[in-house]
DNA sequence: ATTCTCTATGAGCGTTTGCGCATACACTAT
DNA sequence: ATAGTGTATGCGCAAACGCTCATAGAGAAT
């Protein structure tokens, strides 16, 4: 029960560490978006996208809003898309450092 | 097989995104260490903290020197750590956060 | 060659994860 | 009340994860 700050951490970034969550985040980089609009936009089940957010906004990371029978979603704290754009960046110098590699072969 | 951006992403974001990944990366924030240096100071079993460690180097988040018997590794790219604080920063502003919730109730 | 130290790996186990299908729930509209 | 739309949840399943114990490799030292 006594959570860490390793855990906490953790939790957070888990919440982003996967590959239909980076999807859904991508598409709330543009603002708050309803299930109905993120499930058909990347071709999951609305059960599974729906599970993903609930477990994205239990985490911390996003605000859920109400509106008759819509439910919005958007981004919480801007350091998520900060996170994956970090992400990004390594993964662009790692992809350059093997091609260096490839090229001394 | 075609890895897509998110994967690349996630793999990366998952390297960090565990409790026991994110004691050893703590302590390689100082600069490098072997093997014999991190399972005691963070009291797991020597084979799972070897596990840990090569995993991360496989995503590309860690470098591995070897030096006689022993295998050092260090952060590859500053880009983990800062994702790691913004982890923290996202983590304080939410407790802080609940404390008003439960200020307000 | 033997022994000692450090690291990696095989095997096994319980837990967690991500997914789809079907169904329940909430709200709106007629 | 009934039907329709949007969202959440129960269930089951295959795969991945994290851990430990035991063992194998690799290199140093005697």
């Amino acid at each position: 029960m006594t959570a860490t700050t390793h855990d906490v951490q953790a939790e957070i970034l888990k919440a982003i560490a996967q590959e239909t969550r980076l999807s859904i985040l991508e598409l709330l980089r543009d603002g708050e978006r309803c299930v109905c609009e993120i499930f058909p936009a990347i071709n999951y089940e609305q059960s599974n996208v729906s599970r993903h957010l609930n477990m994205m906004q239990k985490a911390g990371i996003l605000t859920r809003r109400k509106d008759g029978l819509k439910i919005f979603y958007a981004i919480k704290h801007p350091e998520v898309l900060e996170i994956i754009d970090l992400a990004s960046a390594i993964m662009k110098r790692e992809a350059g450092s093997r091609h260096d590699l490839m090229r001394a072969i």
